[in-house]
DNA sequence: TTAATAGTGTCTCTTAGACACTATTAT
DNA sequence: ATAATAGTGTCTAAGAGACACTATTAA
């Protein structure tokens, strides 16, 4: 076995780079847009940047890739960093897209690979980063806001993603492009059920899509469709919640579950 | 504005990694899986490796990615230093996946991004790559199969998707990867006729879909439904070929031209 | 009794897929 | 004539979507 510069030396001789490629190669970086289902509207978890460039704007979370590190290790440790879950294994987590346009970050030339993470409503940690509260929304805030984040970096707060702050760098356009995936893959997969507690109402199900798709849903339709997928069933329990009837708990059956 | 080197300390700060950050960076490279309709089938351009790691294997061509130059750009480079396109420019490029294994080449910590690109027949260079004849496959080979490449690295060749040989790295995931996402987006998207010359036959057109699927098709079914999306119009002009009666071509209608 | 959400069926229209023969050309 | 591919229509089954009322609970 050759020793490490020497490895680096045959991989940038093979591809006509000069020697010291690694100088002269972009930094990488993984952003993790962090999504969860809070007021019954899909939310994203974003920073507030305490530097230039785009001081005082909105970020998505995100960090450097280590040496030894896969891709997705680095984004479950973006997530734990921010230390929004319990478990950082309980976060459903998917590659999006590499962004890399030379100038999307003046300071240097910075490749970021992107990943979004759907946050189930259960797993949300205790100490919650602090919430936004919308005009017109009299509902409780649930936090001051201006808490700070452990983070260094920066506090956090969630923003419905149909309103959205100003955003830092081409971070508006990739949560665009974020929404535009889960729009996509819900009508073929079950991306829709990794924002659920494991027992969960088909309201709370169709709320979900909802959010996702931005329109209102037929519930008889609803229903009809979910469930002659074969991939729920029924558990004995109930929940009550307000002045109305009781909504039926369902789980995924265990032959689908974790089908991707 | 600061110079370069305060602009790096300034990222590393932000991200709690050493100084001299860049020197524990991955290399960026872009791979690219080049496709295109050979005889009737989908095949892949490889190129053979002439080097440790996995000498002789096959392995997607690629390169390292530019200080100042766009992911897309770099794969479009990839493809023009292949020189089997005339123009650049015809090649519908997209993003796959970005692979960033710690281990995935032994000398050293690479991220791979990865595009595939397809061809139009009509727009493969006259100087093409050899082509490897199959074993039973009678048909004429067109080409010695030592020509050498231009490029350092490889001499290349054209494979059928469906029967690829032994393949360096973790390039025979990718490539599966790539069939995946062809199929995936074969329903709901126009790729299916990135792959054939401007005018073309119905018949040339389901040869791409049942290359894709892998399956053939019914030919009513099949004319029926891609006549009924408006996104085709007849032109005047037939093809003669062999002892047959000659074909109707077709091509986009202008407004659904481009669209993805 | 009122407010609030849970839960339930029918009908229509569109689409997917099974299925077999005639048309036109070169040899 | 024969070989080879182009081109064409019907029927059935399944799924998507429009549409309105009853059930159960807490206050």
């Amino acid at each position: 076995m050759k020793d490490d510069d020497a490895r680096h030396r045959d991989v940038a001789a093979e591809a006509h780079a000069p020697a010291d490629a690694t100088a002269e190669h972009p930094l990488v970086t993984v952003d993790v847009v962090i999504l969860t289902m809070r007021r019954r509207r899909l939310e994203a978890l974003l920073i507030k940047r305490q530097r230039w460039p785009y001081e005082g704007l909105r970020a998505i979370p995100g960090g450097f890739v280590g040496r030894d590190e896969s891709l997705e290790d680095a984004a479950r440790r973006v997530l734990a960093d921010r230390a929004i879950v319990r478990d950082v294994r309980d976060v459903y987590l998917e590659q999006l897209y590499t962004f890399g346009d030379p100038h999307r970050d003046p300071r240097a030339r910075v490749i970021t690979v992107v990943y979004y993470a759907l946050i189930r409503a259960d797993a949300l940690a205790d100490a919650l980063p602090v919430a936004q509260t919308p005009p017109g929304d009299t509902s409780d805030s649930g936090g001051s806001p201006d808490r700070a984040d452990p983070s260094d970096a920066a506090e956090s707060a969630w923003f419905p993603v149909d309103a959205l702050p100003p955003m830092a760098f081409d971070h508006a356009g990739i949560l665009l492009y974020t929404m535009q995936r889960l729009l996509g893959k819900l009508e073929y997969t079950d991306i829709g059920y990794q924002l659920l507690a494991p027992e969960f109402t088909l309201s709370e199900l169709q709320e979900v899509y909802e959010a996702i798709l931005s329109r209102s849903l037929d519930k008889r339709n609803f229903r009809k469709k979910v469930l002659s997928t074969g991939i729920l069933e029924p558990t004995a329990h109930t929940r009550k919640s307000g002045q109305h009837r009781p909504a039926a708990l369902y789980r995924f059956s265990p032959r689908a579950e974790r089908g991707a």
